[in-house]
DNA sequence: CCCGCATCTGACAACGTTGTCCAGGCTCTA
DNA sequence: TAGAGCCTGGACAACGTTGTCAGATGCGGG
């Protein structure tokens, strides 16, 4: 008794609510199992009739392919992972859309999750997406050490990192020039005859704060300015705590004259507490905001392509997939200083 | 010769780059498939010292189980689907963590695409996300006709719709109240003295669009005010054009003393207007916009929770997931009228 | 010393699809 | 009209996993 077995085999509450299969379909239309895939998958040797038959029964019971078992007997899903930040930060709606879009002119569909920084819930999801058999990845690192990789990458899965790079590991890189990004922008503001200027940015362990903060020195050290520990807030990134370090930097005896900002969130704080400050303060942030230009002064930044960062790591991606593309590499793509403002006032004391 | 069928049966390429299955690693750790299946699910019934032999071998091969075979196997994906129209638009991207923090919580990963506005590739995603067998669906929908969808919501996918609701089938709604927040935007105006008020939006073929076009109309209607045809814009949505409707109110003979905005890509061009104008123009706009306080004068909105919205629809998926949520209900979370400066400018004629 | 029981292990089928391969029917030609 | 060749359709195995069930092993008690 066969069927006995197949009953007591299934689950209780029947899975996918009892969707009709292929096999479903072939017994309605009357036909072979392999001819309602022939259909389905718009393969040659199937008569008109025969197909409109097997159509007929589709649009009956609402059949609709299982692409995980598609999937288990192609090897490929089609689809690609992405691993990042924070969904919500405006400077990753950019990235993930321009992911996206390079994505769907391979009909591949996305698989996202934010990492919040954290190592560990990074690693997470990266396997989680592997044991999905995403065809790639891309991903934002949180973490520095990305050896857990290494079966990933063994077994062929395609990974770029993105923004930042990959610990550990041999892999392809997008990133934007970090260090001649901030270089520039300080130097800026030393053209316009800063010298007491104050940086506030992420966590060092980040490797964009880093790089950020090597071209802030850099910048100092190339015009001869020693940096005072006082001027630098490493580290901070919560806004209360953000207000608090510029506000110190400020109150100081010799303040500075000029701040620059590690990132688009520390910037945004930043200009609040300029804001309710009476002496003009240069400003020069990283990342570009939304209605910067609209701002009194407006607000002179460092602009990365977020958009390019995302176009470029998913077509290397693909490149990969197809085989076009062979070792890994590093990519750097420039900066944009946008001038508004901010970052051309002149020391106020 | 089971060992030749096999062989050609095999693609070329082969498929995942050879990863290793629970056979492999059965044979290396010498025990049987179910065995390692127990250890790699962490079931009960496995002697301390098989688990060890079988860890060694999992992690000697790199094994990752393969989720596309398990999920067949089990029916349940264990992930869900979020259709939405633009990843980039900083309206959606709170939306879309809350989505993403809702499915973790309950062990999920998120798939989403974006439908730019166009319900063909709104109905394409939503369908290939039911074909890789995503266990429930939250869709901001491009579309006003959903019945495609019935054969899925009848096979159980799990399905909300959020921020506007689904045509012509009976289903899950969490939206904000359009309506409401437009009429007592547009009436915060008239309480500040205007009577000519401009009104641009989007299409009024999208939901939110018309409904906050209505809140216009009643707010005017309420205060006895006859709405000009020349007062309203709609269906304009690109900068350059939103531009021209805006520069063409405030041309007339009778210009407009204030403007209603009726999304946040619309006040942000509105305001760029605005700037370059000497007359002061009272403004109020749908949607929060970042650094709306900053400006001179601060912008009045009327602010959506963007995260609630998410929030909520995420939270009344996995209901339906669990069978704790039984009707289709619409749920509506109200607007917040935030006062800055620019809706309270008084009329300048 | 043997039996019963509990514990651990493995063989096997099934999930829904696609690739391979063969059978049967048809057309076309000699 | 018979034979060769083509075209359509279907049976079957396999993808990698998990549920079922039965067999093996070890232990304690009678």
């Amino acid at each position: 008794m066969p069927d006995t077995t197949r009953r007591a085999n299934r689950l209780p509450g029947n899975r996918y609510g009892n969707r009709p299969t292929m096999k479903d379909v072939a017994a309605r239309a009357g036909v072979g199992l392999k001819t309602v895939s022939r259909v389905v998958n718009g393969e040659p040797g199937v008569t008109p009739e025969t197909e409109r038959r097997v159509q007929e029964a589709i649009d009956a019971l609402g059949f609709r392919r299982n692409d995980s078992a598609r999937v288990l007997r192609k090897g490929r899903t089609a689809s690609i992972g992405l691993v990042l930040e924070d969904l919500a930060d405006p400077f990753y709606g950019p990235l993930s859309r321009a992911v996206e879009e390079v994505a769907r002119a391979h009909g591949a569909l996305l698989i996202n999750g934010s990492s919040a920084e954290d190592p560990d819930r990074e690693q997470e999801l990266v396997l989680a997406l592997c044991a999905r058999r995403v065809d790639g990845l891309v991903v934002i690192p949180a973490g520095d050490d990305h050896r857990y990789l290494e079966p990933e990458l063994k077994a062929g899965v395609a990974t770029v990192f993105v923004d930042r790079p990959a610990g550990q590991i041999d892999a392809d890189v997008v990133v934007s020039d970090n260090f001649g990004g901030a270089r520039d922008g300080v130097a800026h503001l030393i053209a316009h005859g800063h010298r007491r200027i104050g940086f506030i940015g992420d966590m060092p362990r980040i490797h964009t704060a880093a790089e950020r903060l090597r071209g802030y020195r850099a910048a100092m050290e190339d015009a001869g300015i020693p940096v005072e520990d006082s001027w630098m807030s490493l580290g901070v990134t919560d806004p209360v705590r953000v207000r608090r370090a510029a506000e110190e930097m400020l109150a100081d005896p010799q303040p500075v004259t000029a701040i620059f900002t590690g990132n688009n969130r520390v910037t945004v704080t930043v200009i609040r507490v300029l804001a309710e400050h009476t002496r003009g303060v240069a400003l020069v942030g990283f990342d570009d905001i939304e209605l910067a230009d609209l701002l009194r002064p407006g607000v002179t930044v460092v602009a990365q392509d977020a958009a390019a960062l995302g176009r470029t790591a998913a077509e290397r991606l693909f490149r990969q997939l197809d085989g076009t593309l062979l070792a890994p590499d590093r990519i750097e793509l420039p900066t944009r200083l946008v001038t508004r403002g901010s970052g051309e006032l002149p020391p106020s004391d």
